[in-house]
Order: C-alpha cells, then sequence, then structure tokens
DNA sequence: GTAGGGTTAG
C-alpha cells in the first residue's frame, strides 16, 4: 500500500486557484478570512499566501507578508526567491539569498538552489552560476533532476552551451524540461544543426519544444527558418493550446517586414480564440509597424481590451518611426492620463519622434522630464538621442557640450550621430574634429566607415581618406551591399542595384524611363552626391537610375493592384536622389509608396514625404 | 506548503 498523503486543506486549494486566475481580490479575502479564523500562521498558509499573491502579480504583498512573519523557513524563503527569480527585478533574490544565508543562517536546499540558479540564468550572472553549481553538487540534493534542468538553462542563457550539454549529459532520466531547455539552448546561441538534431531526438515533441525552437531560431537573427518551422509545426497537427508560439512567429514576421505572412497570422490568431490577449496584441501592433501598415497598427492598438507600457511604447515608437511626431506625442498624453507609468524605452521613442520632426524644444523638455518627473536616470541611448535631435536642428554647439559633458564616455553611435549631423549642415571643421575622435574608436559598423571616409573626402583631406581605408581592411570591414525587397503577397522579389531579374527587364527599363521624361519636365536633376564611386558624371547617373529601390518601386507599380500601398523595403538607408524620384513618382502616377530604410519610414504621397526632408 | 523549459516595445 501506498503511504496516504495528507489531502490539501480546501482553502489552500482556493488559494492556488485564485493564484492561478491572478484573482487578487479572492487573495485578500481568503487572507481576511484566515487571519478571523486564526489559521494564518499555521501550515501551509504562510507560504501558500505569499505564493498566491506573487502568482497573482502582487510581490509587494508577497514581500510585506515575508517581512512581517515571525518564523522564516526555507519553505517560505523558497516561496519568496522564486517569485522574485521570475520578477522584472531579478537581483532582488540575490540580496534575499544572502539574508536567509548569513541572518537567518537556513541552508539551502533544492527548490533553493532551483531559484538561484534560474536567477543567474535571468540576469546572465555566469560567474555566480558556477559557484551555486558547485555548491549544489557538495550538497546533499545534488542528484535533484529540477535543479540540473535549471542548470542547463543557466548555461545556455550565460551563452556557455557547451557547458549546458555537459550537464544535460548527466541526467539519467531526461525529461521534457531538460530536453526543451538544452534544445533552447542550442536554437538560441545560433548552434543550429545541434538544435534540430537534438529536437528530432526527443521522444515527443509537445508545444512546449516547438516554440522553444522556433523562439530561439528568432533570438539567433534567423527568422526565416523560425516561420519555415512555424509552418511544419503545423503540417505536424501540433494543437495550439497557448499563445506563445503565436507571439514568437508574429515576432517573426516584423522582423522579416513580411506583411501578408502577419496578416494571416493575424487572421489564426483571431481564429483560434486570442483576440484579447495583450501580449499577442502587443507583437501585432509591433508588426503591422514594422510592415510599413501603420494604420492597421493603429487600428489593432484601439482594439486591444488592455494596455500596458509595451503596449503604449510600441504604438508610440511607431508613431515615431513613421514620422508621425505629432500622434506619438499625443498618445504619451493619453499614456500619462490612463495612469500608465512611462519607462526608459518609452522616452527613447519620444525623443527620437521629436528629433525627426525638428520639435527641439520638446524634445529637451521630455529629455530632462525623464530624470525630474519620472525618476528614470537618462542612459548613454538617451544622449544619442538628446544630440540627435540637437545636431540635425542646427544646434551643433550645444550638442558638442553636451557630447563633452554628458556623464558617459561617448560611443561610436553617439559621434556617429553628431558627426553625419555636422557633415549634412557643411561644418567642415567641426566635421574633422568629429571625425578624428570617432576614427579613435576604431569602429565597427561599415556605414561609420563610409560615413568617415566622406566626412574627410569633402574636407580634401586625402591622407586621412587613405588611413580609413586602412583600418577598413586592418578590421576587415566590408560594405554591406545594399538591396531593395517588395512582397506583394503572391509573389516577392529582391533587387540588387544594377540587377534586373532577366523577364522583367524591358518592361522595367521602359517604365522608368517613361518616368524620367515626366520627372525631367517637373525640373528633377539628378543629385548624384549619393554616388561614392570615383566616375564621371554620366556614369553616375546611369547608377542612380538603377538603384535598387527605385527597381522595386518600378516592379510594385507593374505588378501590383492598381491604387494598393506599394511598400518597399531597405537594408541601408534611402538614398537622397531616390528619395526625390519617389516623391516625384508618387505625385505623377497617383500611388501612395512606403518605403522602410534601415532608419525609418517614408510615406510618399501626392510628391511629399512624410519624413519632411529630413532625416 | 515552496522549484526547472517556450511569448511583446528601443
Amino acid at each position: 500500500m501506498p503511504p496516504l498523503s495528507t489531502p490539501p486543506h480546501p482553502l489552500a486549494a482556493l488559494l492556488r486557484s485564485s493564484a492561478r486566475r491572478r484573482d487578487r481580490t479572492a487573495c485578500r479575502k481568503l487572507h481576511a478570512h484566515l487571519l478571523k479564523s486564526g489559521l494564518h500562521q499555521r501550515r501551509p498558509f504562510p507560504s501558500a499566501l505569499l505564493d498566491a499573491y506573487a502568482k497573482s502579480g502582487f510581490l509587494s504583498d508577497a514581500r510585506c507578508l515575508f517581512d512581517e512573519s515571525s518564523h522564516r523557513d526555507a519553505v517560505l524563503y523558497s516561496a519568496l526567491l522564486s517569485a522574485l527569480s521570475h520578477s522584472d527585478r531579478p537581483s532582488q533574490a540575490l540580496s534575499l539569498f544572502r539574508r536567509m544565508v548569513y541572518v537567518d543562517a537556513v541552508p539551502p536546499d533544492g527548490f533553493i538552489f532551483a531559484s538561484l540558479v534560474k536567477t543567474c540564468s535571468r540576469i546572465g550572472f555566469l560567474r555566480l552560476g558556477k559557484q551555486a553549481h558547485a555548491q549544489f553538487l557538495l550538497s546533499s540534493f545534488y542528484t535533484d533532476d529540477v535543479v540540473r534542468s535549471s542548470l542547463v538553462d543557466m548555461y545556455s542563457k550565460c551563452c556557455a552551451v557547451d557547458d549546458a550539454r555537459k550537464v544535460f549529459d548527466t541526467v539519467p532520466d531526461k525529461n521534457h524540461v531538460c530536453w526543451t531547455a538544452m534544445v533552447s539552448g542550442y536554437a538560441s546561441n545560433g548552434r543550429k544543426s545541434e538544435a534540430l538534431g537534438l529536437f528530432w531526438q526527443m521522444p515527443r515533441r509537445d508545444l512546449f519544444a516547438w516554440t522553444a525552437l522556433i523562439a530561439g531560431f528568432l533570438q539567433s537573427g534567423d527568422s526565416f527558418d523560425a516561420v519555415k518551422l512555424f509552418v511544419e509545426m503545423r503540417r505536424n497537427q501540433v494543437e495550439i493550446d497557448d499563445s506563445f508560439v503565436l507571439s514568437t512567429v508574429v515576432g517573426a514576421s516584423s522582423d522579416l517586414a513580411a506583411l501578408e505572412l502577419g496578416r494571416q497570422l493575424h487572421g489564426l490568431v483571431l481564429a483560434l480564440g486570442y483576440k484579447s490577449s495583450m501580449i499577442l496584441g502587443n507583437a501585432l501592433v509591433d508588426m503591422y509597424a514594422k510592415c510599413s501598415d501603420i494604420r492597421s497598427a493603429r487600428a489593432v492598438f484601439e482594439g486591444l481590451v488592455m494596455r500596458d507600457v509595451i503596449s503604449w511604447t510600441t504604438m508610440v515608437v511607431g508613431e515615431a518611426q513613421h514620422g508621425r511626431a505629432d500622434d506619438a506625442l499625443d498618445l504619451y498624453d493619453k499614456m500619462v492620463l490612463a495612469g500608465v507609468k512611462p519607462n526608459e524605452v518609452t522616452f527613447t521613442g519620444l525623443i527620437y519622434a521629436c528629433s525627426h520632426a525638428g520639435l527641439v524644444q520638446k524634445g529637451r523638455e521630455l529629455f530632462d522630464s525623464m530624470e525630474q518627473d519620472h525618476g528614470i536616470r537618462p542612459s548613454l541611448q538617451h544622449y544619442t538621442c538628446l544630440l540627435d535631435l540637437l545636431s540635425r536642428s542646427g544646434h551643433l554647439t550645444e550638442a558638442e557640450n553636451v557630447i563633452n559633458s554628458m556623464p558617459y564616455v561617448p560611443d561610436e553611435a553617439s559621434w556617429g550621430a553628431l558627426l553625419s549631423a555636422c557633415k549634412k549642415q557643411g561644418d567642415t571643421s567641426m566635421s574633422v574634429r568629429m571625425a578624428d575622435r570617432l576614427l579613435g574608436l576604431k569602429p565597427k559598423d561599415p556605414s561609420t566607415y563610409i560615413l568617415l571616409s566622406n566626412t574627410y573626402a569633402a574636407a580634401g583631406k586625402w591622407d586621412s581618406v587613405a588611413s580609413v581605408r586602412k583600418l577598413m581592411a586592418e578590421m576587415d570591414v566590408k560594405k554591406e551591399p545594399g538591396y531593395s525587397w517588395i512582397d506583394l503577397g503572391k509573389e516577392s522579389c529582391l533587387f540588387r542595384a544594377g540587377e534586373v531579374p532577366y523577364t522583367m527587364r524591358h518592361e522595367i527599363i521602359r517604365l522608368l524611363n517613361e518616368l524620367a521624361n515626366e520627372m525631367n519636365k517637373r525640373g528633377y536633376v539628378p543629385d548624384t552626391r549619393s554616388v561614392m564611386h570615383d566616375v564621371e558624371e554620366n556614369e553616375k547617373e546611369q547608377q542612380l537610375f538603377m538603384h535598387s529601390e527605385r527597381l522595386a518601386v518600378a516592379f510594385g507599380l507593374l505588378k501590383s493592384i492598381p491604387g494598393t500601398t506599394i511598400r518597399v523595403i531597405k537594408n541601408l538607408r534611402i538614398c537622397l536622389d531616390c528619395h526625390n524620384v519617389i516623391k516625384l513618382i508618387s505625385e505623377i502616377t497617383g500611388r501612395e509608396i512606403v518605403v522602410r530604410d534601415a532608419n525609418r519610414f517614408h510615406h510618399f504621397e501626392v510628391g511629399k514625404c512624410s519624413c519632411g526632408d529630413f532625416w
């Protein structure tokens, strides 16, 4: 006969179900009842109550219970440590752990080791994770497989995949959690073939395993294969009974700027009944914004039942990248009115919006308000946004004062922001000064080298141009080749500069020539400043004529349904001349054209661009 | 009574 286990107290069962529903009111009622009946200090209620508050998202209530408790044993510590390790400030678990060991002299058990390792995984603290591993092996719990699974996860998250594999191999009877942790580890660290190999060796592949694999591919930058795997998962008829995998694959379509795919996924989300999921809603808002369909993004946002700081921030950033600064600022006011606290990401989006619309004073105010009104210390990235804001609108001296007095060491991005603005405004001596500082940092980004080389060339400093080239060779920096991509749902096409697909060659060239005639009538003169190669003027014009974004727009005009918006994605920034040309094309053809470049979105309509030529 | 794997914003 197996030993009879004590049935759970009916109130404990009620607490657990309230926690699952995240029902804080129910927790409070039960808490009151326990207090009145004097049961609150009897086992299992101290830890069950704490756990219920924590799991329904009220960590401060859980913390209060812990602090007021007179008897803090391993179970109570374990409940709070677990809650903190899952919170948005997992490092708090470390100070609690120290208090447990040094103040209350409670020795860690298997539960506590698991939470400690989880904390190290969340904050990426490999050194401490290794110490915890060593202590665990010395303890009497060294055979605990739950802790081993958390160690597999911890090593993977700290990029030590081979160490994760060593732990994985020591587990005799691996369960799903352990397999999934290892598959996720390989996938998210870019070890694709090992991830797939292990995945297909799994005894059974459930939704968790598929999600881990797909999310891992996405994390390591392989959105295309992430989507392919999702299709394979559907073919394998895996039931989707939670929304994790959907938000992951919606994220992949944002990355790919694949609007048609995103629309289909939106349909699937509705069909599977996840209309009211906030996380999925947030992912969809971001997807539509990144796929250049800002109106649909806004429609999904307006339809959200619940909005958290991520929902608002996603929408603010979306409006900002589409050059709709007024809408971004208006959203911010509504967000504050709705009682949602902005965070550091919200301010990045807001200052970016001001910067791209030339709203200097408003941007300065927001930057100051960040710390004054919201207690958020500006990061280096915020300072870089401020530098961009000031320098773009011609406040170069003020910007130079900021970069020299800010409480951070400026990096490649900060000097780069300042330099590109100086150069655009033709301040040669300041440009050279900035360029010299930037060159000293041995930059990594190919576009920085192009910027440096152009700056020195414009100033006639040919010896500096030569040293830029030399450093590029030393650092093995190669300019990324430009390409543009258009997705019409039924067919999509990728264009590189100067290359036209054979089957469409005549039609595309003929259309571009017809458009050029019309443009010439309207006074268009090619702006060859964007052509870097040292060639004759008419050769430069010929190169511009075949820029990838133009080829993609021409393809879109020929192939898309008349009257629909043409959406083009470019991997680098759009060139000055193409910007002029596409404005004219939008006027001549009466079509709306949206280009997503490396930096932002350009909406071309009736001869104008949403960026106001200020990008 | 307490633990381990997979989702959203710059």
